[in-house]
DNA sequence: CGAACACTTGACAGCCCTCAACGTGAGTGG
DNA sequence: CCACTCACGTTGAGGGCTGTCAAGTGTTCG
């Protein structure tokens, strides 16, 4: 759990890249970059702003809660965990960002950061400057579109979890969710390992560990999936899907 | 109950609005207005952008889930509610929305209003239409940061109930969230009317009404509180301030 | 005055949390 | 190769908070 400042651009990291154009299609901001309605010079301004930042390892520090703000991330490989961590110790899991997803959006406001960041695998960032975003962005209508998009976006995405479903309701969003997710990116949407431990899980979902344990037993046991340690299978999709569907509004 | 089509600017409705200047003062968008940063000439383009409409009554739907897209509002008198239907009819309240504070800002995802909008009571509203608003934002840097922290501090909100509190703390956070907006606006912060019914205040919290009626009840027989049907004065501040604490996160 | 509605109060049950013990797999050192 | 350790996950028993159902009270409005 060591303290990992949030480094600047590193030109090792960036010389082994690979593919520019194929991360691109991947990260949150492709939609803006790629939009046959930017002109070029605005799309090289936004990759010249572009930090390809870490790796990160398990349990690192990306940012933690009331750092000052200066950027916002989009995650490229690995999984970030937000939480914040209350007067007593106890810490409470925000959300969990996937390839493709930008963290610290929640930040604009206060200009500091209100939550933690922290690596749960190998992970690696792309940062943006914010300041240099929003400048960029008032030249650009479809970038200032796409971060008033992503801003809004996580408006509702947040308030998901805050109806009052059952545990099995919950488990199965969840499921469905990070299906989903890892779908969109090319992974097997009906088999994938779980990169979060389940006292995170429950933490997230706000129940205890022992719940999210029973209720995938009786997951398994009734046929709808087959779970090996981190490994998950859905083997009844419709049924899953159908758990999930009042807590996803559907 | 009726439904009600977001009206355009009402000639009439304008001309009772009294002193503009105090009117912005309490507007949401009143920190870019007012900054010493952004030209006259801006200025007055976001005053020519407002539209003026109301009054809605209490019932009044100002819009439904599912409309096009294609404004905010600030709420500048009454309380609006904001809430989806679940397909089997059953109602979950989003949030409410006091004089100052903006609505429809989770809709620009998806181009949709994803709730309703409904009025607890007379309701006046100004309107900004928000494809006019983004092409001042891009040319006024004041503004494109106002939104941006408008739709960042509402994802930091969205999730502030979603931990799993206790019905007694959920009540606290709400009174003492209700007192300091309305303060905000120069009520009396220990002694004010709720706008909504227990009902809603319930499913806002995602309680039984009765247990709503409980708390509040337990709360007065310990003398926190004084209650008489929806006037509420809070007698023992500092109590009730330590039970919202950890919701608030304080 | 009566009806509709909002709110309150009480009894009971159910879901999930807490506490405790046990099982399992990965890493380590002998 | 095996024993040990430790973190993680699972399983079981019991209790508390809150939802549900039901009935009663008070207020507003026609």
């Amino acid at each position: 759990m060591s303290q990992v400042p949030f480094p600047r651009f590193n030109a090792r990291a960036m010389a082994d890249d690979g593919d520019d154009l194929q991360f691109c299609s991947t990260c949150a901001f492709s939609h803006a970059c790629l939009s046959q309605g930017m002109d070029k010079a605005a799309l090289m301004d936004l990759h010249v702003l572009v930090e390809h930042v870490g790796p990160f390892h398990a349990g690192d520090r990306i940012f933690s809660e009331g750092d000052a703000f200066d950027a916002i991330a989009a995650v490229r490989a690995g999984t970030v965990k937000t939480c914040v961590t209350e007067r007593d110790g106890h810490e409470h899991v925000l959300g969990f960002h996937f390839p493709g997803e930008v963290i610290g959006l929640n930040a604009i406001d206060g200009h500091r950061y209100p939550c933690d960041a922290v690596a749960l695998d190998t992970v690696m960032l792309c940062r943006f400057s914010f300041p240099k975003m929003s400048m960029l962005a008032a030249r650009v209508p479809g970038l200032q579109r796409e971060l008033f998009r992503l801003l809004s976006r996580d408006i509702g995405r947040a308030a998901l979890l805050a109806g009052d479903w059952t545990a099995d309701q919950r488990v199965a969003a969840f499921l469905v969710g990070v299906s989903r997710r890892l779908a969109a990116r090319g992974f097997s949407p009906n088999r994938f390992q779980l990169t979060m431990a389940r006292a995170d899980i429950a933490n997230y979902l706000r129940l205890a560990p022992e719940t999210v344990s029973r209720v995938l037993r009786r997951m398994q046991d009734t046929g709808l999936l087959a779970v090996d340690r981190r490994e998950v299978q859905l083997l009844d999709r419709a049924q899953v899907d159908a758990l999930a569907a009042p807590v996803l509004r559907e």
